[in-house]
DNA sequence: CCAATAGTGTCTGTTAGACAATATACA
DNA sequence: TGTATATTGTCTAACAGACACTATTGG
């Protein structure tokens, strides 16, 4: 047998940082870490993951999606590989890897995902500036960070927040997806303009009522691929 | 003991992209693999790496920085974190997991990285649009063409060619070196503005004599961090 | 002077940003 | 009519791209 097989192997994990839009604030979806003497960080609350499944994964974005739609029921939204992290003190079992995803899950899977009657305890935590009020499990707060930095960075001069709508959505609303993740308010001409001309979106026919004028309905006309723009929308980070 | 420590774990390895540039071609480190009949793809190029030593790599980026380190003796070049592979199939000893980076090489450093009299053959190879001339061991042909395309995608937006040049260079030595990654060519004007009011560059009090005009010669401001652009060299593959 | 490469002047087109003006609904 | 939100008009600044022109060296 090679030499190299006698190699001790790290622990490897993957993790899915979960995103999705409430209205004023974007969200990630955190697990309760099990309480038991045996586990690391018992109750803490964490970014759900787990081992990899060597029998049932055939491949890392496999196992990703296997956690998401364990966590949420939610089938095929976008996933985007993050990162790794791994070190020998990240979990006190021993040397760990994890590979980390970040998912986008749009307002009406939201509202179908159906969080809490599984196995583990979670929950949706607004996101404020790069992290959540909570104290999290392992390295996860640098993990969220990350992905949260890999996020506001894309938005700059992708259309991901697409992703985080509802099937159909007024201009004014998807605007407004973009400010909360940025953090700071958008010109509101230049940013239809931008959208209307990069031809991300498609007009419903169909207006939004309310107390005052009817909005434009649009839906997104690519539901897999983001669009890349030349040119970012600047003053918001970089990544 | 916790139920999770009993899931087999994959192998997991570290592998690093080194590439540096010609004068006419982007190209990339490979090592040959072992010729032996209980290593995999034995005779076989491929992207050096390797398992990691829980006893001596601290973390994934120690790991990738010691690698580097042996087969190129180059210290701290640009390093940066490309993504992970890993499923059931790609290493016929068992389900196994790469942690993959890309690393820059600069002209000076590749001159005296010391690759042959190393345990192992290696050897720079031209890119040529996203893959070289050999067959690659494991899904190494897959690994770098994401390493070239995530090259050839932040070069239209980011200074990473910085990463490649001497320490001293002319604007028209930078300017091939973007032509050659991006596999096309630059408008003159254009180019020298870009990067000239960016900022990225200083002068240096020199200049390179030649059979002809002699060039202003430059030097980056900054060794560590890349320069990033808010509008995109366009045409070119957006990552 | 010629060849070769370095470097500039200037015009055009695109698009983000600022900000004011207008449009359309309900109460 | 008033209030609220949607949508458009218009001007400016920044900057990439095109392309012609000038500059400076050695031979």
């Amino acid at each position: 047998m090679s030499r190299s097989l006698t190699f001790p192997r790290p622990l490897t994990t993957v993790d899915v940082v979960i995103f999705s839009a409430a209205t004023d604030a974007l969200e990630v979806l955190l697990v309760r870490r099990p309480n038991s003497a045996d586990e690391p960080y018992p109750n803490r609350w964490a970014i759900p993951g787990g081992f990899i499944d060597t029998a049932k994964d055939a491949d890392l974005e496999a196992c990703a999606m296997r956690k998401l739609k364990e966590k949420t029921g939610v089938q095929a939204p976008y996933l985007e590989q993050l990162g790794s992290w791994g070190n020998a003190k990240r979990d006190p079992r021993g040397w760990s890897a994890t590979h980390a995803y970040f998912a986008l899950i749009s307002a009406d899977d939201r509202r179908q995902a159906d969080v809490h009657p599984r196995s583990q305890e979670a929950e949706w935590f607004a996101v404020e500036e790069d992290r959540v009020k909570e104290r999290l499990a392992f390295d996860h707060a640098e993990i969220l960070k990350a992905a949260v930095q890999r996020l506001r960075g894309k938005v700059a001069y992708t259309s991901l927040p697409g992703f985080l709508m509802p099937s159909e959505f007024t201009m004014s609303e998807f605007q407004k997806i973009h400010e909360v993740i940025l953090g700071r308010t958008l010109e509101k001409k230049a940013f239809r303009t931008r959208v209307l001309t990069s031809g991300l979106l498609e007009e419903v026919p169909r207006k939004k009522e309310g107390a005052n004028r009817p909005a434009q309905l649009y839906r997104l006309k690519n539901k897999k691929r983001p669009v890349y723009f030349a040119r970012a929308i600047t003053g918001s980070a970089i990544e």
